[in-house]
DNA sequence: GTGTTTGTTATCAA
DNA sequence: CTTGATAACAAACA
């Protein structure tokens, strides 16, 4: 489940080996996965190079080089000129880079490539297939783009819900201002401004947490581990957060979200970076996947409830 | 066959 | 109109 402090590291991998390369190759494996669709997505995207990339939330943003426009002004019909493509991973999706030099064809069930070995801290039952071992493509990819250079982008999506999205200026600036809050460790969020989000709604804290156009960023994960941190329950109506215990909500999702980062997200099932390695996070996890585990904090049982229609994991006892 | 996993949106009720 | 809760989506696994 890629959150922010797992789009994040995504986009700073990829930032190195593709910014600046040429779009060679655009192949769609599954056509619901990226739109617009076909060749009206190929055709866009073919030589243009990325120039520069970005986040917002769980949002991965590519902006493409510009195209000459002149050439075609005299077509009547206005078409839309996609300069940023955006890619959601949603649940399950993954982005894995393979470089140029390196040989992905072989008779390797696990191929070296990409990842290193660090897969001794795999625990039962996450299983090995989960993360990216085998040669790609691989049944679950659904789109694949080519660079010059020889490097390979391949999108998997085990659920399909993640996707590929062309849009133009208008259309992004759209949507990023309606859909996503202020993103935590910027000068936007600020405990003001967390007090803005829960300040006089019954909705539960754990439920506006969650809400991108309140926060953007956070996920399943970072919220069960953010509200242990700062001893509050999850269950909690957003009203009913005192002002110290704002200011605590605060600063504790601003450092677990920023430890995260160091520490290249959490893998639980199915999230890999760009070279297909798990996220050293999950060891660091105090709530999350733990339920009946005794609290760190206190010893207590941590519990396993749901909770606006989340599994939630919580600390009965330390958080009040 | 049932229930569970979650990011996001659609839908519905209050 | 707003707010909040829930279903739906997709695919796999226990």
């Amino acid at each position: 489940m890629p959150e922010l402090p797992e789009v994040e590291t995504i986009r700073r991998d990829l930032a190195a080996g593709l910014v600046g390369r040429k779009i060679v190759s655009v192949d769609i494996l599954s056509p619901k996965s990226a739109s617009p669709s076909g060749a009206i997505f190929k055709s866009a995207l073919l030589r243009r190079r990325i120039t520069e990339t970005g986040r917002r939330g769980k949002l991965l943003i590519f902006r493409l080089s510009p195209i000459s426009r002149s050439s075609s002004s005299r077509s009547s019909s206005r078409r839309a000129v996609y300069d940023y493509l955006l890619i959601h991973l949603k649940m399950t999706g993954q982005l894995i880079y393979l470089d140029g030099r390196k040989k992905i064809a072989g008779g390797h069930s696990l191929s070296k490539a990409g990842r290193a070995p660090l897969s001794s801290g795999l625990s039962l039952g996450e299983s090995f297939s989960s993360a990216v071992g085998g040669d790609l493509p691989n049944k679950h990819t659904r789109a694949v783009l080519s660079f010059s250079g020889g490097g390979r982008l391949f999108f998997n999506d085990l659920r399909k819900f993640g996707y590929l999205k062309l849009v133009d200026q208008a259309e992004l600036n759209r949507l990023l201002v309606a859909n996503y809050g202020p993103e935590p460790l910027t000068a936007a969020f600020t405990p003001a401004a967390l007090a803005r989000v829960l300040a006089r709604k019954s909705a539960k804290v754990k439920a506006l947490l969650l809400d991108q156009t309140l926060i953007a960023g956070l996920g399943n994960i970072y919220v069960d581990e953010a509200l242990h941190a700062a001893g509050l329950r999850p269950q909690r109506t957003g009203a009913s957060i005192k002002p110290a215990e704002i200011k605590r909500l605060h600063g504790a999702i601003n450092r677990i979200i920023r430890r995260a980062i160091k520490h290249r997200g959490t893998t639980f099932s199915d999230y890999v970076d760009s070279r297909g390695r798990r996220g050293n996070f999950s060891r660091l996890l105090l709530v999350y996947g733990r339920g009946g585990e005794a609290c760190r904090n206190c010893g207590h049982p941590l519990l396993k409830t749901k909770v606006a229609g989340r599994g939630t994991h919580y600390c009965q006892y330390c958080q009040k």
